[in-house]
DNA sequence: TCGTTAGTGCGTAATTTTTACGCTAAGACC
DNA sequence: GGTCTTAGCGTAAAAATTACGCACTAACGA
């Protein structure tokens, strides 16, 4: 263990896990540096600012989105860092040791981001993409493991929080029943869901219906944001 | 906001919220750097750490204590940081302005500690001590804010983790209630209380009693590690 | 020794929450 | 018009939580 004081700084960045939701999955978006390197989007904290600020700066710098729900979910340190860093398959390389050397002793905090899946559409020099969870290719440090552990703080916190961030503005009950269908792996009484959605009271029922859809067209509905946010407050609480 | 790559660089430190229960309440381990400045146990990140690692080592080097039961809550930016600093009451004082300088970047990541109180002796030269929760004084930086969020990360932990590290190697029944009452700031039917620690089955009756109290003398149980463990595994999957 | 009082452990009733599901009406598509 | 799904109601069954009675034990203090 080096206790030099100058061995001691660190490199902090934030690393964000973006969910989006499409035709019944859940999916991330990767950055692509190389056809093997991939990682998530991730950057540095700027002096004097707020880190869940530069989550969502380095999120709208990768992608332009803005104004995103981001929730904080775990600080990762340095060891579990030092692999699977650029150039790898060759262990030996002097850009990997330089890499190395230059980030051992990074920090990063992970944040999840959840946005609508039609916001955020892949740029044409595909430097970025949407990717179902089960398709993740070995991404670089440890950023599979991030995404994991973000799944599990993600499910964990549908479990008291109301979350429709994922989806588009307007949406029927049916998509909403999905998303939690596909977040929690499990099934829902279409009428219990119902009942359930509307005893939150942030739902505003949409006098506009999704046409064009096989049989009778379903209401949209859309969130209350202010009702919204103290049922967010409500939901912390115990 | 500045971009220069030099003014990147943080400080990272840990920051540790250690829980003790004594006499029916819960306190926290303060240390004092003078008759108005307190703070928690904090530390810097060495070279290959990891941060668990690191939290651990900052509670040994301050108290002597090992092995505790250590969970990471949040981490915390330097926005709310740069305010309560040494020197406080004299905001335009050299030394303020001096440590504002030096630390103004600083990341702490925030980690709450449970441990047998009475391991934890507060030492002849009083650098730290033992402090209920609603005595507590305004601290430096953030800690007061950081202990206000430890403990609601311990209220939601204690849903789904069985948590005993906060006694003594053996305790009654009654004591681990008064524990629960007191965490989570309600009371509990003792038989039920009973019923479900023992659906646990993580508990050994000791043969052992605790004598000298008032009437019947209730039965010492302690924990059996192994099934804890898998308690604890269990507890946090879904 | 004996009364008092709390621990131990059983069972079970009362209540609340969760889950399952029947039923009717409406409406867009074919 | 027939079909299928949404929308919304109600309610029954099941499970989990909470309340609590009771019998017995055992240490303490008088």
């Amino acid at each position: 263990m080096d206790e030099q004081p100058g061995n001691m700084i660190k490199e902090v960045s934030v690393d964000c896990v973006m969910f989006g939701f499409h035709a019944d999955e859940l999916k991330v978006l990767l950055l692509k540096w190389s056809d093997q390197d991939w990682s998530l989007p991730r950057g540095r904290i700027f002096r004097y600012e707020p880190i869940a600020d530069a989550a969502s700066r380095v999120l709208s710098e990768t992608t332009g989105i803005q104004d995103v729900f981001l929730q904080q979910f775990h600080t990762f340190g340095a060891t579990a860092r030092v692999r699977n860093l650029p150039g790898h398959g060759n262990n030996e390389s002097p850009e990997r040791l330089a890499y190395e050397l230059f980030h051992e002793s990074i920090v990063s905090i992970g944040y999840y981001a959840l946005v609508d899946f039609e916001k955020v559409v892949p740029n044409v020099t595909g430097t970025y993409q949407w990717c179902e969870i089960p398709a993740i290719p070995e991404l670089l440090l440890d950023h599979n493991d991030m995404i994991e552990l973000a799944l599990v703080a993600l499910r964990k916190d549908l479990r008291y929080l109301p979350i429709a961030n994922l989806l588009p503005q307007k949406f029927t009950l049916r998509e909403m029943q999905k998303l939690y269908e596909t977040i929690l792996n499990r099934k829902f009484d279409r009428r219990n869901f119902h009942k359930l959605l509307m005893s939150y009271d942030f739902l505003i029922k949409l006098p506009e219906k999704r046409l064009g859809t096989a049989n009778k067209s379903p209401h949209l509905y859309q969130i209350d944001s202010e009702k919204y946010e103290t049922a967010l407050q409500d939901g912390i609480s115990y």
